[in-house]
DNA sequence: AAGATTACTTGCTTTTGTCAATTATTATGG
DNA sequence: CCATAATAATTGACAAAAGCAAGTAATCTT
């Protein structure tokens, strides 16, 4: 069936062992904090504490990802040694602005230096042409992925057609199979699913989409009738080549729009903790969670969770 | 005086960023762990039994730079967990063979399953080209980055003519103020240093060497008396864009073969510990640490030391 | 004006990583 | 060939780093 294409296999492979490579490259670049005394989470905190000038913590605390109460320590520990200055913000009493003092612009310029000569003798041992080819190959890299506008991938959504659920029943498996460890018995279950979806449809109160890239099939998802006034949102999956469009956002909206003409006054779902992508996705579409128990199944230890939302509530 | 070339920095401070840039990048692919059971750490050890087959402890450790007391600790983990084999070498009994078992094979799996996905999430919002380009811009950087083979760049030694002595201060000052944080009294010091050498040169016990790369001095040494059949070497120094070449161990074996032939016994060098480039050049160079003495100089606190190197040993 | 939210802090715990000491085995130099 | 050194792996003790959760104070929302 040639379920996944060749050239995606070698590029994968491509930029896996570029990460394990700059993996390495970033680990001796962080070598020359050995000799400070500061640990590489202060240092990040002393830089950017530099390049902004004047900031809060939270600020920090997201910029960098690092924890607020680690922060907090961090940053009790850089004013004990004199590095920085911190005052009560006066528009907000909340927020203390962080800045660097004299010797903690003393202490940046040190770091900087040594982190500007040690790059300076990674650049050294090209000539200038190499060089200016690798500053140019890593502008590449950093415009394609760092492209954080949502890239317009034309896709389309369509109710199923013939194949559809052999599609839905076969990528259910093989990707909770690859990324979950589940064993058979849930390609059996999906299958079930399917077929009474398939047997016992309501067209007006049950619904599949089936997603679309260039012809190609990328994602599902279905609306079936829980109870008389409560839809259920199953099998939405998406193709891992086909995250990050926006697509699971959409297949979400799509099925709360339709449940709400149709009529129910609720939908409910079930999924697993470890569904972290997708628990997002329903988060974000207003969904709480209102059960949690563990559970095996698919040969797996897992947790699973109810998930409901108002359809009588938020947007219409 | 234009100290550094305008060219340089910006080149600098493009890697600075790209490095900044693709720190943020791992740290959300390594996310894809945080619904594992597995940590960064052991999910690198999986990863690598996964493709080595069959290793030692010790060859682990080296590869993923891992402590050895540390790795022990996660190989015992992972054993309880079932997912590797241990046993001892026949051919050396202290060595353990470590491979995946089954289920280690299962677990890895997993994991490469998701790293593998997320990363074709990544792919898919490229189009085809821009994924080539990609893949293509990292080969660069790793191409140009990863050349291990010490690239040969020309270079110079010369003996010391009119204006080097200016260079050895003024450098000297500049970098250990940028690196180390040292104070003009240091220049001061290098200074006097300097103008000794000049007024009572011994031409047969005595010698500077200095370093060129295309014309542009890139380092110094020196050797004088210290006494009878003692040399002492001083004023080591390359500059950041030199590093790396090799530079470095040649001058010092330079001062070595110069010592031997003005017929002293000993070498004998005074340092800092947190000099560490410079004191991995002396070790490797057979020089033994004698004494290590705190000491406040240059407006820092500092551990000074002395090493020494028999002359009469060693190659000849 | 009550309740929710935000910014930050603090106490507590776990995880991660280091260092030194120890055991068993193998290599090596006189 | 044997004392000594070096290597491979392990263990105990400890320190640093990181995370979680509860708590306080200020601000926002309705």
């Amino acid at each position: 069936m040639a379920a996944t294409a060749a050239p995606l296999d070698r590029r994968i492979e491509a930029v896996r062992r570029f990460s394990r490579f700059y993996t390495r490259q970033l680990g001796i670049l962080n070598e020359g904090l050995l000799d400070s005394p500061y640990s590489l989470a202060e240092a990040r905190v002393i830089y950017e504490l530099a390049h902004h000038g004047e900031t809060t913590a939270s600020e920090l605390s997201s910029e960098l990802a690092l924890d607020a109460g680690y922060l907090s320590r961090i940053l009790n520990r850089l004013d004990r040694a004199g590095l920085i200055a911190r005052e009560r913000s006066e528009s907000d009493g909340r927020r203390r602005l962080l800045r660097l003092s004299g010797e903690g612009e003393a202490a940046f310029a040190v770091l900087n230096a040594r982190s500007r000569n040690q790059i300076a003798g990674m650049l050294g041992r090209l000539g200038e042409q190499d060089a200016d080819a690798l500053v140019g190959a890593m502008a590449v890299v950093e415009r394609l992925l760092g492209a954080r506008e949502e890239r317009r991938v034309p896709y389309l959504l369509r109710p199923h057609q013939p194949g559809d659920m052999g599609w839905v029943v076969h990528r259910h498996a093989v990707l909770y199979a690859q990324e979950y460890g589940f064993d058979d018995s849930f390609e059996a279950l999906v299958a079930k699913v399917a077929a009474e979806f398939i047997d016992n449809l309501k067209p007006e109160r049950e619904r599949c989409w089936i997603a679309e890239v260039e012809g190609v099939v990328v994602g599902s998802v279905f609306v079936v009738e829980n109870a008389p006034d409560v839809a259920q949102l199953r099998l939405l999956l998406i193709e891992p080549q086909a995250r990050g469009l926006g697509l699971g956002r959409r297949l979400v909206a799509e099925c709360i729009r339709f449940a709400r003409g149709a009529g129910y006054r609720r939908m409910r779902l079930w999924t697993n903790d470890c569904l972290t992508a997708a628990r997002l996705l329903y988060e974000r579409a207003g969904f709480v969670l209102t059960e949690s128990e563990p559970h095996r199944s698919f040969g797996q230890d897992l947790v699973g969770e109810i998930w409901e939302l108002d359809l009588d509530q938020g947007p219409r």
